[in-house]
DNA sequence: ATACCTGCAAACTGTTTGCACGCGC
DNA sequence: GCGCGTGCAAACAGTTTGCAGGTAT
């Protein structure tokens, strides 16, 4: 855990020197609340919780921060169609779907070889090449099986 | 072609009565436009389209027709997380998921039942019975065999 | 000192809503 | 005539951007 969260810190400092841009407390600050979430989280969230320790940080730093994560590959982007974008910590090379729970909104992240095979067979049948793809699937707690 | 968009004309006509509602020149146009598109449509598009008849229409009658045919079960809304809302004429008791050529943008659909299954096998392993999901793969022409 | 960065507010996009008038039944 | 529908503009939510002043290097 330490040291994965140590490699993204890295990667970011590493970014951010290599393009002459600057450290910022907020910069900081920003980081280590993303990181403490560890999974998936909106703008907001990250505002609220950045607030708490710095009450002036604004919207606007927010978004630009995490757009300056996205650029330097140590964020990605998730649109799930309910609004709100969310940002969750970019693993290189590892690529997963979700998993959502319509009771409790918990969001799990799998990876499944065989739907991967198939997508790319697919896509081969309409004559394409796939280059990424998009899998959400939402499910309900099975009574006294709950995941919340 | 024909019956099933008639069927479909029916089916909004039938809640449109049951419901106490009324017909009117924007809902026909509006619609016909919709089943002229046979695809995949935004706000937007159905807009330019329908002004061409009647040139007073404005946005909130398209979006409230629209929630209209989502409300009578003739259409459905997607979003591909690129801002705008996609609608697409609902069958009943089909499912399909999307594939998207990168390079011409277009839309085709899909049901894969391998995937199917193995979506409901992933839920149950987080202990939750799959309601829904939705997958969307995107891909590149290979060279001499486009869709485009 | 020279960029870059920040905070604020204003702009923007896609969508929704309040209201006065119009029209279907 | 009653009530739903429409068109317009204003309101919204999420996000982006311009600007004046602040700060890291």
């Amino acid at each position: 855990m330490r040291d994965s969260h140590d490699e993204v810190r890295a990667i970011l400092a590493e970014y951010i020197q290599s393009n002459g841009l600057k450290n910022t407390r907020q910069r900081d600050v920003i980081l280590e609340t993303f990181l403490a979430a560890s999974g998936h989280t909106t703008i907001e969230e990250l505002l609220f919780a950045v607030q708490k320790v710095n009450k002036a940080v604004g919207y606007a730093t927010v978004y630009r921060t995490l757009k300056l994560f996205v650029d330097a590959g140590i964020a990605s982007e998730r649109k799930f169609g309910d609004g709100q974008t969310q940002y969750e910590i970019a693993k290189v090379d590892e690529h997963h779907d979700h998993l959502i729970c319509r009771k409790c909104g918990k969001i799990f992240e799998f990876e499944d070889d065989i739907i991967e095979r198939q997508q790319e067979i697919i896509a081969a049948q309409f004559g394409l090449k796939l280059t990424h793809h998009r899998m959400t699937l939402w499910g309900e707690p099975v009574d006294g099986n709950s995941c919340c």
